[in-house]
DNA sequence: CCTTTTTGTTATACTGTGTAACAGTATGTG
DNA sequence: CACATACTGTTACACAGTATAACAAAAAGG
């Protein structure tokens, strides 16, 4: 296995070999189901020898792992700086930009949505998400209740992933400027007007 | 291949057979992942010859499916006669009734939340629950759009899905009167106070 | 250059799926 | 109860995809 514990790899072959395999994967994700592909298409595809798969990945879960993190790491900080600039000022744009990046990289969040086949991979990007939703969304922290924080940022988090989910099955319609209202309206409104008398709920 | 075709196996041997097979996939997904189970595992479990699984079934996918419409039919027509029962009365209660089913079968569904793994059965149980709401909640088809309809009723099936599964991770607290409340404020009232508005949202 | 590290080639073991042939056993039907 | 039919069990085996090993070749970096 080549030198993985270093902060990042020096060595150019490794970057690019990598680079190639989680290029391979994506290219075949894009065409078919993620169950059905083997270790031997990827490095096919990747231009790599077989064995070199192992000596950077233990399974092809793992590989799946990065490049979903690598995705991933984008649409967070894309969300997260988005929830920094907007703190109960204008929702309505934060929802339609968020949208129209989604609608952007469609490609790509297909693909997410697919690998979620990989139940962990799901539950960790609801945590992620849910996780920014808490610390920006301060009126729900400051109700002292973690049981109801936990509970409505996982909300908050599991809807706005279904909504995307469904809006990408439903060919990006209606438009973006549409779905930032419905991102309001239906997920953060419902959540706001709910945690005052959801502060009494539960120790 | 026994007879499949038949309305009724009526053979008892393939009866039996069959029950066995589920219950000891069902037994199984209770101790580990379904990704690390084998089939020589669930017939030596269900004390039947290895070969005799693939006399019934074609794949191990397929069984899983078999095993979760069963067990997803009782909570369908569960869900479906407390939507009807309740035509806009008591929504609080209508949601403390089904945490309290949900807590009596805690196994079930947690295994039910774990192979949803697989895509395909996440999408087809959201589509279930989607198609019932959509009948039950009249103020939402009578909105005249399409559209909107699908897109709510996807909301209200995930959203539900969503927060059983996090209740159950969440060890079952709050208490089930507490979420049927969470669920008529969170899901309910959420989309019935956008419904108006939303009518006017795309084509 | 010369050492170190990575990659390629070839061969091979291993594991779980899926099939075949034939013998044994249960079912329900006349 | 006997009989044809259908299901199940045992054994053996072919096959695919995973994973490893040994050694040669090539690229990186001082």
């Amino acid at each position: 296995m080549p030198r993985k514990n270093s902060p990042i790899n020096v060595d150019p072959r490794v970057r690019r070999t990598r680079r190639l395999l989680r290029e391979a994967l994506v290219s075949l994700m894009m065409e078919k189901d993620f169950a059905s592909i083997f270790i031997r298409e990827i490095t096919e595809r990747a231009e790599v020898a077989y064995i070199t798969f192992f000596r950077h990945y233990e399974s092809l879960d793992q590989l799946l792992m990065e490049v979903l993190d690598e995705g991933l790491a984008e649409l967070m900080t894309h969300i997260e700086t988005l929830a920094k600039q907007s703190d109960a000022s204008d929702l309505e744009t934060e929802g339609r930009l968020i949208f129209e990046y989604i609608g952007q990289k469609a490609d790509l969040f297909r693909i997410l949505f697919k690998s979620q086949s990989v139940t962990r991979v799901r539950k960790k990007v609801v945590r992620n998400i849910a996780t920014i939703f808490q610390k920006s969304c301060l009126p729900l922290a400051q109700s002292g209740n973690p049981t109801a924080t936990a509970m409505l940022s996982n909300h908050i988090a599991t809807s706005l992933l279904s909504l995307i989910e469904w809006w990408l099955d439903n060919k990006m319609n209606p438009a973006p400027a549409q779905m930032g209202t419905v991102y309001k309206r239906l997920i953060i409104d419902s959540t706001v007007s709910v945690v005052t008398p959801l502060s009494a709920v539960s120790r």
